[in-house]
DNA sequence: CCCCATAGTTCAGAAATTCGGAACTAAGGG
DNA sequence: CCCTTAGTTCCGAATTTCTGAACTATGGGG
């Protein structure tokens, strides 16, 4: 099992970012991870609303949002602990985080009301 | 030649945009369009930076930006015009397109300093 | 120490996307 | 008409994504 690999801050790219967050679910894990006070277990995430993700997605999800520089993935245990990445991200791209997130909220929000 | 479609700025999803705009050939065509007073031919943008783009590939690039609701497309004579619709989606996912501009150009920067 | 359970990764083939050359359509001259 | 310009469509090749099955790693009994 290889080591996992974290870009730095300053080699990470914006198409990646946007390539990692432009599948729901991929952003929907990395807002639960966000919003969970940084902290997730893989399988916290094994469902995602109706949709069943199969486990080697999964990794490969988690991969991705990694590799993109979104999150930092530790082996902890027999678990793995991802946090967010956020905080970082904001530094060096201000504002696009909270946009996206806010972008997919509402319109998750508007087609709430016509189901 | 089928007629061009453009969703309705309330069928536009942010996984489409952030697609969209995922691909650094299709954000700089946006960039161009949306700078440029919001009218752009199609073959303006033949090439970008030093890469040539095929015009297959340049014709399904502004397809893609087109379907996203980024851009709208009308044949004018012989030519294409096509206006950013920046303002629609501004309104619709507050800072999301400067955000992501912002980030590019942020990045570009960044590179041009250490190339 | 060995075996089992849990958590996640890797691999490989299938499915889906994207790329790009060639042929095609459309509109405006001359 | 025919030519040129501008762009689209088609289709096969290349790339990427998806996912089931096998594998690795870690911890906890017995």
């Amino acid at each position: 099992m290889r080591p996992l690999f974290h870009p730095a801050i300053e080699d990470v790219r914006p198409e990646a970012i946007l390539h990692a967050l432009a599948d729901p679910a991929r952003a929907a894990i990395f807002a639960s991870i966000t919003q969970a006070g940084c902290v997730q277990a893989c399988s916290a995430v094994s469902s995602l609303g109706d949709r069943v993700i199969p486990r080697s997605s999964l990794s490969s999800h988690f991969k991705v949002l990694r590799e993109a520089g979104l999150i930092r993935s530790e082996r902890h245990g027999v678990e793995m602990r991802n946090h967010s990445r956020c905080a970082e991200v904001e530094a060096r791209f201000p504002g696009l985080l909270s946009a996206i997130m806010n972008a997919y909220a509402g319109a998750k929000a508007c087609e709430a009301t016509v189901p």
